[in-house]
DNA sequence: GAGAACTGGTTGCTTTTGAAACCAGTTCTC
DNA sequence: GAGAACTGGTTTCAAAAGCAACCAGTTCTC
């Protein structure tokens, strides 16, 4: 059968797997060793990188679902990794940031982590890290440009 | 606070959004307009390249779950898209082909995948192209050596 | 300034997903 | 050649993701 379409040469399927396996890999370290799920983690990696958020801005930045948020800070708060407290400006928003718990917790899993980065990332030499980051920022843009994807934020489009 | 690890230069968080934002648009064109799963299009696609196979092949060069590919299968089977026949050397095995229908609609969506692949491409020269994929390969390499990734084809390994 | 339209966030519910149990058939071992 | 060990494939069950409804609060419009 003639076929032009190879699994091994179709990028949404190469990068699919891609992605799949470094998760599973990586949340190895932290959901096995510190039982934290893969959304916990994002929404600790997001506060520790910027202080303080609201969950708006946390999903935007992760690309998480609203509601995948919710839950992953609810039950940080729950453990006590982090804390919220009401904005000022915007009464049903509340600004999160890290405990002193959480941030403990992050600063625990994050070498490990990038321990795991370097290993996974050995065999590119620098130039090569650049390239593929390169590339991946070439592909998002022109993602976002495409049509089938006007689901970012058309917030000004009556 | 101190942070080496910013989530836009952390390679499992960049791979993950890009491979979520490529399947969520390139799942339009079959979900929406075919009526297939993500699961069923990849047996579609694995079929179409390489013939009769037995489920546990497809499993393996689509990386996918041998109960997605069960069902998969049965799905498809339930519309008429591939046939199955049992295979004489192992009777617990099956055989699995296209249908006409199947071969049909393959022969519909293939185009129209390859004009959307085509188009995310469109930036990147051939080389860059090669370059991407010889990244990926390299990763998905490292990857299989580190520890942390055992659940592959250790059947060996006594 | 009162209603409509909208937004941040949560909850409830349905669909998906993945792990492990399971079944039937095969191969290995003695 | 009979049991143990294993494998292809399906089923079952529990966790997770996604969707829509919802609540409280805000902004827009007239």
């Amino acid at each position: 059968m003639h076929h032009a379409l190879s699994l091994t040469r179709f990028l949404p399927y190469r990068c699919n797997a891609l992605a799949r396996k470094i998760s599973v890999s990586l949340s190895r370290i932290y959901t096995e060793r510190f039982g934290i799920t893969v959304a916990e983690w994002r929404v600790l990696v997001t506060l520790a990188e910027y202080g303080e958020l609201q969950a708006k801005r946390v999903s935007e930045l992760t690309n998480m679902d609203k509601v995948q948020v919710s839950r992953a800070v609810a039950a940080m708060q729950g453990r006590g990794l982090l804390q919220r407290r009401p904005c000022e400006r915007d009464s049903r928003a509340a600004l999160l940031c890290l405990s002193a718990d959480g941030a403990e917790l992050y600063r625990r899993i994050e070498p490990e982590v990038l321990a795991w980065e370097q290993s996974l990332l050995a065999p590119l030499a620098q130039a090569e890290r650049d390239t593929l980051f390169a590339l991946i920022d070439k592909l998002e843009l022109q993602l976002a440009a495409m049509p089938g994807t006007p689901a970012l934020d058309n917030r000004d489009a009556p």
